[in-house]
DNA sequence: ACACAGATAGACAGACCTGTCTCATCATCA
DNA sequence: TGATGATGAGACAGGTCTGTCTATCTGTGT
């Protein structure tokens, strides 16, 4: 339906609004960057950008949509070379991490970010969120179960808490030692496998170091 | 210097600007809530508000750093309280956090959606949410210590991102089970200890379940 | 040559936002 | 009583934001 998005030479406007709006709104947020300031930037007429796009909402959806295809095929294109390497389990999502923080425009998670902006749960804009959060979630099950874990599922949302807490901390502008935090924390989670809800509380475990 | 922030039955002025910022900066966001409405909401007049407080920013300021006091004083009570039944190591935080996100006005962490909403890190507001997240560390480590951790400093920044990665999955409204699964994580941390730096792949630790 | 579709340029309306200014009110204390 | 200082109410200026509208230009196909 409509324009082929990826062609040929010059993009159209349509395409150029969205490359500016991938750029800006990442960039300083959402609420700070004006249509205006998109308009100028992308060399668009006004009216144009109102054709294709009826409200800034329409724009703000399309900008997490496209987010959310372009990081997750960079995000698993590189955790797939990295596992076709043979270099390592779960934790290869650390390096990975790494990469992208060491990226000089790195400015956190635009999906994060966008959450904290919109107070709305029931907003398209936290569906779309919750949509990408979701996808992320089911690849990595599918990457533990390639990987040989006895619980995918129990292991994929222990991972997302540790993913989602290092891209934190790293926004923070915390020490790049927080990789290495990220990639303990994941291999114990590939090599010792427990569901959280199966009484977990009165497991009888001998602690392995002295203390409490 | 001042006034006695504490003293007796009705707020001042300034008191009430304040507690108004407290709930509208958490519940809408910053950007999104203007000075008008604090003023209206608060009953004060204008002019009131610019001779307390020269900008927005300032106000800004004020309501991290009331935030970080108000915030700590309730995680720290509610933790050592918890301590003090004897029910747990470190993991007791997951319960804790698990009250905080009872509450029907949730809206994930103030430091972080502030975060979100300020592009330039050099800014005082930056400064504010880092030094926060520092003092959580902090106290974590000072927990990590009192319960016998032989590498607390390790346990607390690994502990940091399990908490940041469960606010934030909270937040986006995840199955109450991340609370289990923060959990469990807090449990492994504090159980068996290692610096990530220091051979941490060749370790030899036998699985507590089946599969890799 | 002509029509038409899509783009550009930019004025404009109406709302909202920060910050300034004036004037009236009220409590306290000497 | 009278001075003082903090406050309340609200007009105002100047800027920015979203979204609408008109008028002009350009390329393409017939």
């Amino acid at each position: 339906m409509s324009k082929p998005t990826s062609h040929s030479s010059p993009p159209g406007a349509r395409e150029r609004i969205v490359l500016t709006a991938l750029k800006l709104f990442y960039q300083d947020g959402i609420r700070a960057t004006g249509i205006d300031k998109i308009i100028a930037e992308s060399g668009v007429a006004k009216m144009s950008f109102y054709r294709h796009f009826p409200s800034k909402n329409d724009l703000i959806a399309e900008f997490l949509r496209r987010r959310h295809e372009v990081w997750m095929q960079r995000f698993t294109e590189a955790v797939e070379t990295k596992l076709a390497q043979g270099s390592g389990g779960l934790e290869i999502i650390a390096d990975v991490l790494r990469h992208w923080f060491d990226d000089p425009d790195f400015r956190g998670c635009a999906f994060i970010n966008t959450l904290a902006e919109t107070p709305l749960p029931e907003s398209q804009q936290h569906q779309i969120i919750r949509d990408h959060k979701a996808s992320l979630e089911s690849y990595i099950t599918d990457l533990a179960t390639r990987l040989g874990s006895p619980a995918p599922q129990t292991t994929a949302s222990a991972a997302m808490i540790i993913i989602e807490g290092t891209i934190i901390r790293a926004h923070m502008g915390a020490d790049p030692t927080v990789c290495d935090t990220c990639k303990d924390l994941l291999k114990r989670i590939s090599r010792s496998q427990r569901k959280p809800n199966e009484s977990s509380v009165k497991r009888n475990e001998p602690p392995l170091l002295p203390g409490l």
